[in-house]
Order: structure tokens, then sequence, then C-alpha cells
DNA sequence: GGGGATTAATTCACTATTCAACTTTTAACA
DNA sequence: TGTTAAAAGTTGAATAGTGAATTAATCCCC
């Protein structure tokens, strides 16, 4: 059993740098979201946008859109959803796999995807990436992967 | 006015380290969440706890809650609502400002705190501290403190 | 080729979050 | 002092997210 006197807390050094990226993600997400408001998009519906935007023929299926996403499939059938009424995407059933659904930009969901993209970006370069240096930019990279790659082989679906 | 020909698009180095940010914020959040959930907590639950914890006499107003929980003073209201019926907390009110109220860590909601702290500081190494060499770590938050601080001067309150 | 497992996606009921409106108390200051 | 502004916190309605159950199609393989 785990018991207090064994457990090995963080140091101070562990707390810190934990926590600045608890914080970081937080904030960097909150000023991401009051970025595109002007444009009537949250950060989900931009990543929607990004990911159908770079797919072939502006398409994708919704496992395929869930998993790249890191959405479960519910959370990204109710968001499709909302993107549909709201005109950037529509459904279309799948010939090879009738189960199947694409998610598809419209032309207003791609006239959205251009014109809202520079000030996204814009974004993230004031706000995260133009605060590095380059080859700090680099090591956060490098440093990142790994975990990356260890919380994806933890987790099953979301 | 940005047009796209003049936007400073992420270049490929870049667009991979953001991306890896993105991703490892999210999945840890979801992995954290999950290691957490056989004990009945949220990662919000537990991040009152945590502030209310290391609070002298384990109370803190609710603003100041908000403030360091980097919640809007709504959203915080209403999990102090779910907790205070789950046992964890009550509210107190305050003498000196008779508009504000104390969010206070209850007998329950300590013991709830001491039992559940190894397991969640278990789960941060496991799938965060110790995927970083020592120095990594210390660079990661020599290049975060800037971003958070910067962060922390754009937004108002949230 | 037929029955059982698997996969794709949605739906339903519930919980959480947001945003604006509101109440009460304190602060400012003419 | 009065009276207006600001701050602390809550509430309620609307929106978003979760997880289990459901439907329908495909896969497998004997």
């Amino acid at each position: 059993m785990t018991t207090d006197s064994d457990t090995p807390w963080l140091t101070d050094q562990e707390q810190r740098a934990w926590r600045t990226h608890l914080d970081v993600s937080r904030l960097l997400m909150h000023q991401l979201e009051r970025d595109l408001q002007p444009f009537g998009l949250t950060n989900n519906d931009y990543e929607i946008l990004v990911n159908l935007s770079e797919a072939e023929d502006h398409r994708l299926r919704m496992s395929d859109l869930a998993a790249s996403t890191l959405q479960s499939k519910s959370r990204l059938s109710h968001q499709i959803t909302r993107m549909e009424n709201a005109g950037l995407v529509r459904r279309e059933s799948c010939e090879s796999d009738r189960r199947g659904l694409y998610a598809v930009l419209t032309e207003e969901g791609w006239d959205t995807m251009r014109r809202v993209a520079p000030h996204h970006v814009a974004s993230v370069r004031k706000h995260f990436i133009d605060l590095f240096a380059p080859e700090d930019l680099q090591s956060l990279r490098a440093s990142l992967t790994p975990v990356a790659e260890h919380l994806r082989a933890q987790r099953g679906t979301i």
C-alpha cells in the first residue's frame, strides 16, 4: 500500500515545473478562445476546421476526426451537429461502409477557415511560439514528444 | 489588414512544437482525471482540495480561490456547491466583510485529501514528471515561466 | 451462409460550464 | 451625509460534455 511516508512527493523544482505547465495550458486555451470569439468560433470549432481543411477532399470519417482531435465519438457527434447547424460542415454518408459518415467542410466552412486562420496563427504566435527562443522551442518539443507518446499509449479510447 | 500572403504561418518545427504541447495538455488532463476517478474526485475537485489544504486554517475566500484556480466566480460557486453536497467543503461567512464567504475544508475533505494525494502525486510522476530528465524539467519550467507571466498579464478576469 | 463479435455512429439522461442578471455590502467622494 | 460606483458572491437559463445504452452494418470463421 502507498503510505504517506513512502510517497515520493514532488520536490520544489518539480512542483514548480508542474504547476507552470498547468497554468500555461489553461491560460493559453482561455486566451486563444478569447481571440477566436470575434469570429464566432470556439477552439473546438477551429480544430475541426483545421483537420477537415487538411484532409483530402475536405472530408474525414467521424471516427478518424474523433481520433485526431482526441475527443470521444459522442462529443464529436454533438460538436458536428452544432457546426452543421452553423453551416460550417455537413454530414455525408459513406458508400463503402454504410455504417460510416463523413464530416465534410462546406463552402462557408472553408471560407471561414481561410478568413480566420491568419488571425489564429497570429494569436498562437503572440501568446506562445514567439515567447520562446527558437532553440528552446526545439527542446520543448523534444522533451514533450515522449510524454505525448507515453500518454497516447496509455489511453484506450477517450 | 492581415492577408494570407503576409501571414507569418508557423514553420514545420513550430507547428510540431505547438501541436505536441496541445496534445500533451489534453492527454495529460484526461489521464489524471481517469486516475482520480476511483476516488470519486475530478481534477477540479482535487485542485480545490489542494488549494484549501495549503491555505491557512484550510480556508480561502471564494474570490481568492477563484483567482488561484483560474476559474470564473460563477463556475467556482457551482463547483463549491457540488463539493459542499459531497461533504468535502463548507461555506462560512466572513466577519470582516459581510459580502464575503470562505470556502473551508471539512474533516472529510481533509481526510480525502490526505488519502488521495499520494496516488495523485504518483500519477503526476508517472505520466509527466518522471518522463523528463531532471535538466529538461528545469529548462521546461524556465522557458514556460515567461509564457505564464505573459498570459497572466493578458487576461482580465476569466 | 448464418450466428456472434466488433465497429460506426448516435441518442438519452445527467453533470458541468458559461454568461448575464441580480442581491448585498463596501468604497468613494462631493 | 447621501448617492453613486464597485466588489463579492449567487442564481438561472442556455449551452456543452460525459458515459452508458442503442441501432445498424460489417467482419469473422466454422
